[in-house]
DNA sequence: TTAAAAATAGTGTGCGCACACGAAAATTAT
DNA sequence: ATAATTTTCGTGTGCGCACACTATTTTTAA
């Protein structure tokens, strides 16, 4: 391992002129500092991390803008997981992460959450854009202050991140309707639940719809798609009635295709000759999705990663801050296909972090 | 950030006792180790792990013992380059890597390049365990002196490296009977390509088909399997006639299964109507298998995502050298599915690292 | 009681780098 | 020529920790 010094000493230059020719900080002439230069290059040097992160004594204050969990909105544990890995990671570097939760269906707390976390200062900052009008505030001041910031696992349209992590998912849903397909191979009617959003929010959800109906648009025009639009998932009674009107009007329904994280709350209301026939396809890898995935009732789910978008962010955010590379611009994380069998495999590196966590 | 020195301050000791009740090197008294205890737990202190590595200069030789590569047989550039990734962070605190080649069809430049290998005496070595008795040989070896090794990518039964970083081959084989079944709807029949090891070797691939018989034994038994067997997929002229016989002699057969990494070599012998009616499913990211997969001759690939596999196999030895947490035995890796539309995004880690390689 | 030995605690140095400050050399003004 | 600037470069300190060495206190032996 070449030091410093090792380089000074065979330019005969001091260690200051090495430093200074590394960080262009200029005051060194042109010829010494193309001596320099050369040396460097032919000894391949590179500088050392950690002795470089000690010494500047880094600290990088991140901010992370997340939407709050519970037990049966779980989703948004699974990023946060991921953010908290990275986290400890980046700790040796310098970097300090903290966290603003707000209720996503609620605008107020999202600003509320913005403000509390503006106090920190923060150099930077992470966050999910939920909804429209606030976020518009929100980027329009992170840019007068020019707080670097990254849109995580919603993108919205019109505006420029320094960096989008997530999904692309219109792709994700294109590939839905193409496994849908393969499943439904006597080509019956297939079903797409949606909750009829009111505001222009889950723009992630209305383009896995467009994927999906892209897919059978382009593939097998044949085939007739019908749309239930319901009010929530969280209203068990109210979600089982819609259902099975809807498919007492579309006998020829062979499967169900649920564009949200919530296809777990669709099984609970069906009975067991239906989650037998059905072939059901949803999204996102949460507890009780992947339980209806294990038990067979559901054929794949697709996976965003999110732990891994979780992670990423920090990840990307703090060589950014560190070691200043530039930011990706479009972090388009897996669209993992996710079957009763392979979905431990596939999770693993969430769960080993998990139970590293309780230990 | 609490420091070493504040808690010294703090219990009204010298640094050098929170140091030695830090890491357990005797010398203090009962009284005095409780008392920096509990403010240790009470200010929540954990020891700065940049300055820490910075300090130990740790000097760890990793060695790392793999196939190597070509252009027509690129598989094993894929772990490589995730090895390579990792070796860079590691290098961070103080973990060096270094290479050791073989060639992959010949079980005496295995057991050369090991000789090489232990030259610089390594603290650890990973291994790609390619021959059964040389292996033997080996561990023998590792074990007599001590060294820690792990396996990647093969795991050979009846030895216990300290872990086994690879993939589950017999579900993956399970689920591309899945992704076949589904993919024939018309319950034709299907045929399996293999090459006929003469030795024992390929543990991953002969799993792999038996996942992939136990998937149409348990749930479609009717389905009619094909089995064809070949001397290699470099010679395409034998190729070519033997499958074309064989196509012949079972004309029912709608997909074949190749479960090695050299699908695209049969891609090549196919004619077109073939390529398109064939539903043909294969195994891994190579750059050849990714072009067959755009282009859509190749329906499915399943990745063992060898390059995550490298990068794994890294972190897992240092986390052990530097902060020693035990190993994980076994080290599944996720079994992605990979289609025309997901594999850019799925194999973008490895993408992202070689062009930053490459600049 | 004092000397010797053992247990306990304190001090100092260096890891490789960043950065402030001051010294030397080169340039210009007087 | 010397003084005043400016350019160029060397030196020193500290980041937080590991570890060796030394100093102090306590215990045991004489």
């Amino acid at each position: 391992m070449v030091r410093i010094k090792d380089i000074a000493l065979e330019a005969n230059v001091s260690e200051g002129t090495v430093d200074r020719v590394l960080h262009n900080r200029g005051g060194v002439s042109k010829k010494t500092e193309e001596k320099v230069k050369k040396i460097l290059e032919r000894r391949n040097f590179s500088i050392n991390p950690v002795a470089s992160a000690l010494a500047m004594k880094n600290n990088h204050h991140v901010a992370v803008l997340i939407p709050e969990y519970n037990e049966t909105d779980s989703f948004w544990k699974l990023p946060y997981l991921g953010l908290l890995k990275a986290s400890e990671e980046v700790k040796n570097i310098g970097v300090n992460v903290s966290y603003f939760k707000f209720n996503h269906y609620n605008p107020e707390s999202f600003l509320a959450s913005y403000f509390k976390l503006m106090e920190i200062q923060p150099t930077a900052v992470i966050m999910v854009p939920m909804f429209l009008k606030e976020t518009h505030v929100i980027v329009g001041e992170l840019n007068k202050n020019k707080v670097p910031y990254v849109f995580l696992n919603v993108d919205i349209e019109g505006l420029s991140p320094h960096a989008y992590i997530g999904q692309d998912s219109y792709t994700s849903g294109f590939i839905a309707g193409k496994l849908m397909k393969l499943s439904l191979c006597d080509a019956s009617d297939c079903g797409i639940l949606q909750i009829n959003t009111k505001m222009g929010d889950n723009q992630a959800i209305l383009k896995r719809v467009k994927g999906f109906k892209d897919y059978y648009e382009t593939e097998f025009k044949s085939v007739l798609l019908h749309e239930l639009s319901i009010s929530s998932f969280g209203d068990a009674e109210n979600l089982a009635s819609s259902v099975h009107s809807f498919l007492e009007e579309f006998p020829n329904i062979g499967g169900l295709f649920v564009p949200s994280s919530r296809i777990s709350a669709l099984v609970k209301v069906l009975s067991e000759t239906q989650r037998n026939t059905l072939k059901l396809i949803g999204f996102d890898n949460t507890p009780q999705n992947v339980t209806c995935l294990k038990n067979g009732s559901v054929l794949f789910l697709i996976s965003q990663k999110p732990f891994d978008q979780g992670y990423e962010a920090i990840r990307m955010v703090s060589d950014y801050l560190v070691r200043n590379k530039e930011f990706k611009e479009k972090r388009y994380l897996p669209i993992d296909i996710l079957t009763k069998e392979n979905v431990d495999y596939n999770d693993a590196n969430q769960h080993i972090f998990e139970t590293d966590l309780n230990s």
